[in-house]
DNA sequence: ATGAAAGCGCTAACAG
DNA sequence: CTGTTAGCGCTTTCAT
C-alpha cells in the first residue's frame, strides 16, 4: 500500500538509499536509482507529504490570501503564482477571506498562520496592527501583490502614477470635464489601491489647474455593475462631464454599456480610459493602460520561492510595469 | 519554539491531555482545558498540520482540479467550495492544469495524487482511461462538477434539458432562424458540456421541424471574444439568424456587444439567449438559464467531508436547479 | 555508495 | 479524567 520501506524490501536496499534515490540526491549509483524507481512505480508508491513535511518542515506549499475571488486582477495572479509553483512542485493552497463571512480572525489564525505553509502571498490586503504583528511571527517569507500595505514589502504598479497618467491622457485630449469611478474600501479588502489611484487623479486634476467636482467621484466597488450604475447616475447629474477615468477595467466597461444605453456614444460624446488590461478590453475598445498581474504572481512566486531554498530576502521590489494600450474610447471631447 | 511537548511541561500534563484539549474531545476536565488553551496562546503555539497529517492519516485539505481558472462558473464553484471546506477548517489546495503549460500528466502524478489531500473535486474534465484508472486507485473520494464525465459520479445541471429548453423558449416566441453559439472542447477541459448543450439545441429544433443551418453553430470558445467574434461573423453571413442561444452567458455578452455594434437592437433585430446566471446579466439585460455554482460548490464539499468523515459515498447526484431568469434580451422576432 | 538509528510533532490505543 | 507507549513515513546525521 504504502511507504519507502516496501521498496526498500523489495529491493534489498535500506531506507535512506530509497529516499536519496527518490529524491535523485547525489552519492546514489545510477543504477541504484533505476532500480529503486522501477521498484517505486511498480508498486504504485505514492510519497506522503506529510511524512516528508514533518521531517523537513518544509510543506512544499505557499499559501495565497485574496480578499474576494471573483475579480480579474486577483485571478490572474493567482494564475501566474500557480504556474511557479508547479513548475518548482510546490502546492498552492488558497485563503478567500470572503468566503469567510466576515469571520477574517478565524481565517488569519486558524488556517493561514497554521504551519501548512512555507510561503504566503497576500492580494491586496492591508492590516491592523495586530494581524501585522501575528503576520510577523511567522517565520516564513511572505509578500503583498497588488495594493501597499504598511509594513509589508509589496509588488505592484505604482497605482499613483499610473492614475496620474490616465487622466493626464484625458487632459491632454482637451478634456477638462473629467469624472472618476472608483471604489472605497473593497469588501473586506481594506486595500490602499482606490485611495491612491484616487489621488493620483485628484492631483493630475489639480495640476491642470482644474477643480474636482464632487460628485464626479462614484464609488463603482470595483465591479462592472457598479461601474455601469455609477456612470448612469453621472449621466442623469445637471452636468455630464466628457470623459471618465475608471480605476479597473471592469468598471470601464460597465460605464461603456451605461453610455450606450443613453444612446450616447463612445468617444465622441463621452471618453472613457481604464486600468488592467482585462481580456474583455479588445472586444470593448478600451482605452487603458495595462498591468500584467500573470506576471506579478510569477515573479512573487519565484521570489519566494528562492527565499524559502535561503536566499536572502529581497527587502522591497521596483513597481511593475504598466503599457499604455490605446484604443477606441477615448478622444477630444465633442464640439 | 513549538510543540505540544512545551505545553505539556508547562501546565504539568502529559502530552495526550494536551492533545485532546486542544481538540476539544470529551473527557477533558473544563479546568484542564481552560489551563491548557492559555498556555497555548501564551507560547504562541502554532500546531503542524504535518504532525497531524502523519499520525491520522488525514490532512484536512481537498484538491480542486479546474482546466483553466478565468471562467466565472469555475470561480463560483470555487468559491462555493471553499466556504464550505473553510467552514470545517479544511483548506483548498488549488491545481490549475492550464497553468501546467500543456503537462497536464505530471499535474496528474506528481500532484494530485499525492497524498496530500482527502478528498477530489475535478471541474469539468473528463479523463482518459489511464487518468480515470489512477483515480480509481486512490482511496479518497472524489466527484466531478460540472459536466457528466463517464465513470466518476457528477454534480451539474441538465446541459441538455436546459439547452433544449432555451431554444425551445427562442421558438415559443416565433423565431425559427436560431444560431447556437457553443464551444469545442474547452482549452484542455475535455469537457462533455458544449456537446451536451449543442445536443439539446439540435433536439429542440428537430421537435419543432426545423433543419438547422450548419454556419449557425459556431465555436465561441466558452469566452466573451468568441462569442463576439462568433456573432460578428453570423452577421455577415448570407443570411442572418433572428436570435442566438448562447452556451454561456460570457458568449451571449460578447454577441450582444458584436450585435449592437453592427447597429442593430437587441432584441428587436435578434434575440439572445444565455446559460449561467453570470453577474453581468443584470446589466446587460440578458435572459438566461441560472444555474448556482456556488451551491453546487458547497453541497460537493459538504458530500466529500461527510464521506471523508465515514458516511457512505452517495453515488450519483440529482441534477442541480436551474432558474429561468426573463430579462430583456430576447423578444419575438422583427415584422 | 550504502546502512543504522534517531527523531520530526502529533494521535491513538490501552491502562489506570 | 489523565498518563504511557507506540508509532505515522520520511529525512538525516553518523558510520562504514
Amino acid at each position: 500500500m504504502s511507504g519507502i520501506q516496501e521498496i526498500a524490501v523489495a529491493t534489498g536496499l535500506s531506507k535512506s538509499t530509497v529516499s536519496r534515490a527518490l529524491r535523485d540526491l547525489p552519492s546514489v549509483a545510477p543504477a541504484t536509482v533505476m532500480a529503486v524507481r522501477r521498484m517505486a512505480d511498480q508498486l504504485g508508491y505514492i510519497p506522503s507529504s506529510a511524512a516528508a513535511g514533518l521531517a523537513t518542515g518544509r510543506n512544499r506549499t505557499v499559501g495565497v490570501v485574496v480578499p474576494v475571488i471573483d475579480r480579474w486582477f486577483y485571478i490572474r495572479v493567482l494564475e501566474g503564482i500557480d504556474a511557479e509553483l508547479r513548475r518548482a512542485g510546490y502546492d498552492l493552497i488558497l485563503f478567500n477571506l470572503a468566503g469567510a463571512a466576515g469571520d477574517r480572525g478565524r481565517v488569519f489564525h486558524r488556517s493561514i498562520l497554521r504551519k501548512r505553509v512555507d510561503a504566503l502571498v497576500l492580494l491586496s490586503l492591508v492590516f491592523d496592527e495586530d494581524e501585522r504583528e501575528q503576520l510577523e511571527l511567522t517565520e516564513y517569507p511572505l509578500l503583498v501583490i497588488g495594493g501597499p500595505a504598511p509594513g509589508i514589502r509589496h509588488l505592484g504598479i505604482d497605482d499613483h502614477q499610473v492614475a496620474y497618467r490616465a487622466t493626464k491622457y484625458l487632459l491632454d485630449l482637451g478634456h477638462t470635464r473629467i469624472a472618476h469611478i472608483g471604489g472605497r474600501d473593497e469588501a473586506g479588502a481594506n486595500s490602499l489601491v482606490p485611495g491612491e489611484r484616487h489621488e493620483g487623479y485628484l492631483d493630475a486634476l489639480a495640476d491642470a489647474g482644474i477643480a474636482p467636482v464632487p460628485e464626479w467621484s462614484p464609488n463603482g466597488e470595483f465591479t462592472f455593475a457598479g461601474g455601469h450604475d455609477s456612470m448612469a447616475r453621472l449621466l442623469q447629474g445637471p452636468s455630464v462631464p466628457t470623459a471618465v477615468f475608471a480605476a479597473s477595467d471592469e468598471m470601464a466597461f460597465g460605464a461603456m454599456v451605461a453610455i450606450q444605453k443613453a444612446g450616447l456614444r463612445v468617444p465622441e460624446d463621452i471618453s472613457v480610459v481604464g486600468i488592467d488590461g482585462h481580456a474583455y478590453g479588445k472586444t470593448f475598445g478600451l482605452t487603458t493602460f495595462a498591468q500584467d498581474p500573470v506576471a506579478q504572481g510569477a515573479r512573487a512566486a519565484r521570489v519566494l520561492l528562492g527565499e524559502v531554498a535561503g536566499q536572502p530576502a529581497l527587502p522591497w521590489f521596483e513597481p511593475a510595469p504598466v503599457t499604455f494600450v490605446e484604443r477606441t474610447s477615448a478622444g477630444p471631447p465633442p464640439n
